[in-house]
DNA sequence: CTGTATCCGTGTTGATACTG
DNA sequence: CAGTATCAACACGGATACAG
């Protein structure tokens, strides 16, 4: 059974770099690093935060408990994210990245931008926490949010963020709601809703799916600040534009 | 045998189904687009203008040829990629972007600068000539290129590419090499080397593996232009310090 | 040259069960 | 709650051979 392990271990190993890129490029060792299936996703929900084993588990719907042991082991071993105990009295073991770690945000900024203008993406999924909060760093119009001083909180399931407004800059943190100005407590995805679908604040809460408490006037703004980018082309018609010119 | 196809078709569009991921975060969406395993690449090597699909399988060791298709194929359904053929005499296939799988280069540009601070990437890989350029519109330093106003041209293989460095930016493009104030011959891995390695420029043409034409105080310059980032600490140092502090 | 067909090893997944 | 262990199904990737 060890011989079996042990063999197992080493054949693991030797596919392992196998299925790398062999190729210097480093966007393509970053496809080594982040390139297996659900491990950009890991890091996506650690984005906002350390997690614990479940809470990872809820918020990527689909993934299996030993594939989530795999990658969390996989991107320590990189140095990605770090394994360590909460301190007492909490004593909980919690996933968190370390500072390069952190410093994949960009990634999901271009992937977002891009993908945002994808004639196939659906948004009507499921959406997490940390998902609404890095859509909420990439999309926010500059322009648009110019002038605007103001803090927001939002209640997000079981976690609280506060975003504070500065000069057409949008920083967003976990943390206690003091000072907000506006609060806003419901699912991501309806938030979303708000921000992306161009639903109406006031439906949404007439739903009963949202909350807002606090500066409606800055609420009705605040829902502006990310306009989405135009589609692409769907397949086939710019085939035909470039066959027809 | 027919039935047989259809069977299969629809057990692989089923399975294709599961295996995009069910989230309405338009990272991941980017992700079933652009996340298995090669597609990235083939849109790296097509970022420099349209290709045969020979030439994507040598300028992509490792991939085989029906994987190579499948990816094609997945590409242009997306819309990311067209194939059509070079109007005559030429008439042959070749795959272009379109223009939004050309608006995905950012992408590429934050893999690359997060993945540069890997402890763990090698650069004594293969390298394309797609991959050099690419690194170069990623990792110019403004500041150091302010004041600079050249042409650069590259023999990198069978395809030329000329740089127009101007104003602390740089404009790379395939293309004939008229007007270049120097020209640099080699293969794409020689010259990330003297850019990314610090490998002097008269030890690698003194090897006779690359080859200098034209103003040798720019070439001297140029090589200063491309800083890589600080290394990551190495996986486990974090840790350590983590639970030392 | 441009792919397609086929075979096979194996990684991924999801389920279940189990440990601490 | 936080994983580990095992297993079966299956599609994917890779190599080779082949076809238009």
């Amino acid at each position: 059974m060890t011989l079996q392990k042990i063999t197992n271990r080493e054949a693991t190993a030797e596919t392992a770099r196998r299925r790398r890129y062999d190729d210097a490029c480093a966007a393509a060792h970053a496809l080594d690093l982040l390139g297996e299936r659900w491990a950009l996703l890991v890091v996506r929900e650690l984005m906002t935060g350390p997690k614990r084993f479940g809470d990872l588990r809820r918020d990527l719907p689909g993934i299996s408990a030993n594939v989530l042991t795999q990658r969390l082991a996989g991107l320590e071993e990189e140095g990605i994210l770090v394994r360590r105990r909460l301190p007492p009295p909490a004593d909980v073991p919690v996933y968190e990245l370390t500072q390069w770690g952190l410093e994949a945000e960009p990634i999901f900024q271009a992937l977002g931008r891009w993908a945002a203008r994808s004639p196939s993406h659906d948004p009507t999924r499921p959406f997490s926490a940390a998902s609404l909060v890095l859509s909420m760093r990439t999309m926010l119009d500059a322009g648009r949010a110019t002038g605007l001083d103001a803090r927001i909180g939002f209640r997000l399931g079981r976690e609280t963020f506060l975003a504070r407004l500065v000069d057409g800059a949008i920083e967003i943190a976990a943390g206690p709601l003091d000072g907000a100005d506006l609060v806003l407590t419901g699912p991501p995805a309806v938030v979303a809703a708000a921000l992306y679908g161009s639903v109406p604040l006031r439906d949404l809460e007439a739903a009963g799916e949202l909350r807002l408490e606090g500066d409606r006037a800055l609420a009705d703004r605040f829902v502006t600040l990310f306009p989405l980018p135009a589609k692409a082309e769907k397949a086939g018609t710019a085939a035909k534009r470039q066959r027809a010119g």
